[in-house]
DNA sequence: TTGAAAGCGATACCAC
DNA sequence: GTGGTATCGCTTTCAA
C-alpha cells in the first residue's frame, strides 16, 4: 500500500512530479522519471481507488447511452440495471445521457452517436450492424471516446469491447436441449425476429449446427416474425398449417414469442409441441408456467447492463482499460421450476 | 448531491455537528439535531462513498472468514472469487483473516469463530448446522460483529444474512429436469453427501416433492456417499447391483459425483442411465462432456463469494446494512453445450 | 455541546 | 520542469 506521497518522499521530489510520471503527463526530466518509475514498480504502487474517485469529482465525466430499446421488453431489465448503476456512480461525478429509441433506423442511431462527439467521454451502444454505424463508431474512438457495445456487437468496428452473450452458443444450447426434452423424431419450425439482426442470425447458425448433425431432428421451416407478436401469430399459424408435421418450435426472436405461442394454441397443438425460446420476459414466463413453452435460454440481462456500466465507470473514474475485448455472459437454461430468478 | 459541508452551511453549524447528527454520535442539541435531520432529508443527502472510504482508512477493519472448505472443489471457486475481492478491498484498509479447515468438526469451527471475538468486525462463515455453532454466532452478533453465512445457512441463528442458493428449489429443478430429459418411466437412485448437511437434506426434499407428484418417476433407493468418491463408488455400485431397475441417478452430493459416475461405468449402465447432478467441478465437466452425466445444476460459486465479500465490505467501509436477509442466487441448468461458462 | 483543523490519496493549477 | 497548495467528502481529534 504505497502512496504517491511516500514515493515522492523516497525520491526526494514533490507529489506533483510523481503524479505527472505515473500518469504520463510529461514535463519530467527523463532521469527523474526513470527513478520514480522504478521505485513505484519496486514498491508495487497501485493507486487507491477512493483517492482517485474523490479527485475525479473535479472533472465532469459524461457517458452517453444509445440503445434502440423502446418496445423490446428484454431491454427493460438491462436498462433498469444500468439506471441503478447510474445512480450509484453519480456520487463520483459521472453524468449519463440517455438516447433510447424505437426501431432500427440507422439514421436515428447515427445522429445520436454523432451528437456525442466532443461531449462524451464514453459511449455504450447497442449497435445496428451497418456500415454507417461502423463509421461513426470509428470517429468516436478516433476522438478518444471509449465505445462499449452491449447485447449486440458490430462486426469489424473499432469499439473497445463488447458485453453480451455468445449467440452461436445460445443457439447450440437451445438445439441440444430441444433434442433432450423433445419426444421421438423432431420436425422443427423456427421463428426468428429478423435475419438482419446479427444476433438472431448467429443463434440460427448455432442451432442448425447442432440439429444438422443429428438424425433425430430436422428443420422443416423458418419464418421471420419481425419481433412483433401479431406478425408472429400470423406467420406461425401459416407455418403450422403448411407443415402439420412440425412438433417443435425454436423461437430465436426477441419480440414475437408470445405470438408464436398463441399460434400453437390456436392450432390446438400445445399437447405434442416442444417449444424452446430465448429470454424471460413476463409473457414468456407466463407461457412457461402454462406449459406451453418447455424451456428458455436466459441471458443475464441485468448483468449485461451492470457489466457495461462498470467498464465505463472503471475507465472514466479510475482510468482502467477493459481487461477483455469480449465480456460474454453465459447462456443459462431455465424451465418452469427455476424461471423466476431471485437475485 | 448534497454534501455534509453544504448542509452545515445551510444550517449555520459546523461539519462536525452535522456529522454527529448523521451518524448518531450524540452530543447535539435536540433542536439542532431536528433541523439538520430535516434539511438532510429534504435535500436527500446520501454520503459519498469515496469520501467515506478515504476516511475509513484511519480505522483498521478486520474480516474473518471461516470455512470448512479444504478438499471440496466447489469451494475452490468461491474462495478464489473472495480472494480477488480481498485484494481490491485492501486499498480501503480492510484486512482479511482466513480459517480454512477440512471436515465438519464442530470443535474446530467453534474455536475458529471464538477466536474472532474482540478482534474481527465482520465474519463470513459456512456454518455446520449445530447448536454450539449457533451459540458462538450469537456471541459474535451480541458483540456487534456482523455475521454472514455463505453457501450453507444455519437454522434459527442470529446471523445477519445468508448468501447462497435455494436448495429446495435446486432439488425441484433437478427433479423436473430429470423427468424432461429421461426416457420412459424413471426408476431413480439417489446419492447424497450426508443427511447431516442441511443443504443436501433440502435438495432431497425438493427433489422428492417433484418426483412424488409424478406418475412417471419413482425413487427406488437413497444412499449416502459421505462426499467421498471412493465411498461413493462403493455405495453406488451396491445400489445398482441391488436395484438393477434403476435407470436414473440424482446426485445431490458435493464430493461423490465422480465416484457415482465410475460406478455407473463399471456396471456398464452408461447407455440407458440419466444422471442429473450439482455444480461444475472439473471432474463433473469431464463426465458431462463424455455423455455420462446429462445435466448439472450450476450454483454461481463465484458470485456467492463476491456477494458475501461485498456485503461485508459495504458494511465495514460504508456502514451499509444488508438490504436482505437472504441473498439467493439462481439455480441454473447446464448441459454439455453450455457447461463451460465464460465470465 | 460545539467548532476548527488535520488528514485520508490523488489531482489540478499556479507559481517559479 | 518542478514544487507548493487547495480541493474532493468525510471522520476524528482537540480545544473551547
Amino acid at each position: 500500500m504505497v502512496t504517491i506521497k511516500q514515493i515522492a518522499d523516497i525520491c526526494g521530489v514533490s507529489r506533483g512530479t510523481v503524479d505527472r510520471v505515473l500518469n504520463n503527463r510529461g514535463n519530467v526530466k527523463p532521469e527523474k522519471k526513470e527513478m520514480i518509475l522504478s521505485v513505484a514498480r519496486e514498491l508495487d504502487y497501485t493507486p487507491n481507488p477512493a483517492g482517485k474517485a474523490l479527485a475525479a469529482r473535479k472533472t465532469k465525466l459524461l457517458l452517453g447511452i444509445v440503445m434502440p430499446s423502446v418496445g423490446i421488453e428484454f431491454f427493460d431489465i438491462v436498462i433498469d440495471a444500468m439506471k441503478k448503476a447510474e445512480k450509484s456512480y453519480s456520487y463520483y461525478g459521472m453524468k449519463v445521457e440517455w438516447h433510447l429509441t424505437k426501431g432500427y433506423d440507422v439514421d436515428v442511431q447515427y445522429k445520436a452517436l454523432e451528437n456525442m462527439i466532443d461531449r462524451a467521454n464514453a459511449v455504450i451502444v447497442s449497435p445496428i450492424n451497418d456500415d454507417r454505424i461502423r463509421d461513426i463508431i470509428k470517429r468516436l474512438t478516433d476522438n478518444g471516446i471509449m465505445v462499449i457495445t452491449i447485447n449486440t456487437d458490430i462486426e469489424g468496428s473499432t469499439r473497445h469491447c463488447f458485453v453480451g452473450t455468445d449467440y452461436v452458443n445460445g443457439g447450440m444450447t437451445a438445439g441440444a436441449l430441444m433434442q433432450m426434452i423433445g419426444h421421438g423424431k423432431l420436425n422443427i419450425g423456427i421463428t426468428l425476429g429478423s435475419l438482419k439482426i446479427l444476433g438472431h442470425k448467429l443463434r440460427l447458425k448455432g442451432f442448425e449446427k447442432i440439429v444438422d448433425s443429428s438424425k433425430n431432428a430436422k428443420i422443416i421451416a423458418v419464418t421471420e416474425d419481425e419481433d412483433d407478436d401479431i406478425c408472429s401469430y400470423d406467420r406461425n399459424t401459416r407455418m403450422l398449417q403448411e407443415h402439420p408435421e412440425i412438433n417443435a418450435i425454436f423461437a430465436a426472436s426477441s419480440g414475437g414469442i408470445y405470438g408464436a405461442c398463441r399460434a400453437v394454441m390456436a392450432q390446438k397443438r400445445t399437447k405434442d409441441m416442444t417449444m424452446v425460446v430465448f429470454d424471460t420476459i413476463p409473457s414468456t414466463i407466463e407461457m412457461i408456467e402454462s406449459d406451453i413453452i418447455q424451456a428458455t435460454i436466459y441471458q443475464h440481462p441485468r448483468r449485461q447492463g451492470q457489466t457495461a456500466m462498470q467498464i465505463a465507470f472503471d475507465y472514466l473514474v479510475y482510468g482502467i482499460q477493459p481487461a477483455k475485448e469480449k465480456y460474454l455472459l453465459s447462456n443459462e437454461i431455465r424451465i418452469k421450476e427455476n424461471v423466476r430468478a431471485y437475485y
